[in-house]
DNA sequence: GCAGTTCCGGACATCGATATCCATAATACG
DNA sequence: CGTATTATGGATATCGATGTCCGGAACTGC
């Protein structure tokens, strides 16, 4: 076992001709330095050899092994922070997601991370709980970082003094040399990873149209919101393809989350009968929504048809004739981590990678959107 | 407008007497060495007045000033990597998770980035998608980028390799200064941040036998985790109570996730019908249950009782009915890091936080147990 | 007004790693 | 065998920030 661990190179080996302090309840983490002093070379040439600098072939080829044995028998890893200090940027992404409880953003950070880890990047994850000053306040931490690229996951407004804001610390994030990647929409002009949420919403729309339902409310998520702006917008265009209009008392602008639909469903109160079907433009309003009702007495889809959009996988298993939009959350995030940080191939060279949607009714998969 | 800009410190403006490059395409972060120059002063008097070293009482009220407005102005912020290389570990916290979308752990990061961010802290995650070999290696990653504390958010084992390994890696963290903390069971000596999931079990077991139910099979998850291995033991113990016993062949070890849910009810197909509970150790593998029961048919409470443990709050909106184990892990989170960097209360000393978990039978919390 | 104390702020060294420069050794080739 | 070429590896400088040391100014008290 001893040697097992040895080779492993997690048992750092004091420095011969040093005497090892008593213990090593706190040692310092082995440095260049010590590799160097232990193969007999320099510092620089250590550091050549460990980056490939050094071809090895021939008489040096001793060298190249004494070297790395070395740092393999001290359980040498060379410092981020040290090696961060001299290129000017560190191996890091800077991630803003609204909130990590959220399923989406979770399953966004999950494609994100899957992407990192393959291309030896860490990520730095921080919540904005969308509140529009601790972004800016967040962003402002990430210039330290020094980062090699923020991706924002959080949502983009059409308030435009928050995203002024926003836009002031972006710029001079990218100046400092940090590729930007915006997931969802926006009116900025970063590269990009979008679907489009419109017609999506759009053909959502005329699916439940078609079937029948003619009265519709709609739980709208945040007024300010763009992605809730496009859905909704998606929503109506489609309804109205089919002839059918949504009065604008019903639709409701509360927060993208299940409170959101809890809300919306007890303002509707008595004229819930009056209504074949309730949008939510999230599947987390929905879910509160399809509480609030059963809370009144009423089921879904038997009473009252109740649809989302995101498509949580979680909810098809419990909710087996639910309608709602896919979106590829797990693809987001691996795009916009290649965006960030890969050569710009064709595709990431525009800036923008367009996403299709499915479009999921009553449990089951009709198709895929643009 | 301008000034306002100016004022949040987010637009460089150029050193005196240099001449500005072309546009400010790409120009380098600003250093504490710019600061210092247009201030007039040294790096280190620049440092210090930063640090509050300068109290700035009489005449150098001036001085301290000087140095202030030149940080706000060219809109300095302190390199991270020079401040870690210089101190030898970074203000980073390394979290390790199974997985990412996996509801519990997304409530556990929320929990502990809500605790960093208070803290000034930055947090990189990483998932080891419980492959062993993985984990192994993402700590040996750690080791390079010097973090303040590792939380192990990851599952642990019986596995007798796999822990050693795991240990061998947090060793070497330990004595290179980091903190330890693994949030969940384990049977490893390092600070920990747990529930009695023995004791949480047996109670909703007694409630199950309490309420009249007889028959149960058990979906464990896999056989050698810990976790896994604890609620068994505590619910077949709370079923003894009772003179219930589970036969060997009734407790599935598959997956903690949805997949393992469908895998064990499709596996026991028409011996369904001679259960009246299925325990799922998880609500993850509850859900996989339902869906696999309700494509056979079977509507759950109606035909078949199924239970779960975690809580998920999404769950009992759509499954109003449903009964499991509530785990506090947005404050498992918030404890691990607190355990990680702050000072040693009497209670964090204790090096063991043991939250309490509260009991929910169809839907209604009935109380907390220890 | 002088001695003694305090504080200040500049010069220098340091952290760990890598780019640059250069002298030297090894090789190739005529 | 001698010269031209190449590869090599050490010394030195550098990244950005901070700790140490010390001379000198200001201030205190008598």
């Amino acid at each position: 076992m001893d040697i097992d661990v040895r080779n492993c190179g997690a048992e750092p080996v004091p420095p011969e001709g040093e005497t090892q302090v008593v213990g090593n309840s706190t040692s310092k983490p082995v440095t260049l330095a010590d590799v160097a002093r232990l193969a007999d070379v320099s510092v620089p040439t250590a550091s050549r050899v460990l980056n490939g600098g050094v071809r090895g072939k021939g008489g040096n080829r001793e060298l190249r092994e004494r070297v790395e044995d070395a740092a393999r028998v001290l359980g040498y890893s060379v410092s981020a922070a040290a090696q961060a200090t001299k290129e000017g940027r560190a191996r890091t992404i800077g991630l803003l997601v609204s909130d990590v409880e959220d399923f989406g953003a979770a399953t966004i950070i999950a494609g994100i991370l899957d992407a990192a880890e393959d291309r030896g990047l860490s990520v730095a994850v921080r919540a904005t709980h969308d509140d529009a000053e601790r972004e800016v306040e967040l962003l402002t931490q990430f210039r330290g970082e020094r980062h090699r690229a923020i991706i924002l996951a959080t949502s983009r407004t059409t308030n435009l003094e928050r995203e002024l804001a926003v836009k002031t610390q972006l710029e001079v994030l990218q100046r400092h040399g940090a590729n930007i990647v915006l997931i969802g929409d926006s009116d900025h002009d970063y590269s990009r990873v979008t679907v489009n949420n419109h017609d999506a919403a759009a053909a959502l729309a005329d699916e439940l149209a078609a079937a029948g339902n003619r009265r519709f409310a709609i739980l709208a998520g945040p007024e300010e919101q763009i992605t809730s702006r496009d859905r909704v917008a998606g929503f109506l265009a489609g309804l109205a393809r089919h002839g059918i209009e949504v009065p604008e008392e019903l639709i409701f602008h509360h927060g993208f989350d299940r409170d959101g639909g809890h809300l919306a469903v007890d303002i509707l109160g008595d004229r819930l009968r009056d209504l074949d079907v309730i949008a939510a433009m999230s599947d987390g309003m929905a879910v509160g929504a399809i509480a609030a009702l059963r809370r009144r007495g009423l089921e879904t889809p038997r009473d009252i048809e109740v649809t989302g959009f995101d498509h949580v996988p979680m909810l098809g298993d419990v909710l087996p004739e639910f309608s709602t939009v896919g979106v590829p959350l797990h693809e987001f995030g691996e795009s916009a981590l290649k965006m960030a940080v890969d050569e710009p191939t064709p595709e990431i060279a525009k800036r923008r990678v367009a996403h299709k949607t499915s479009l999921i009714v009553r449990g089951v998969m009709i198709g895929v959107a643009a």
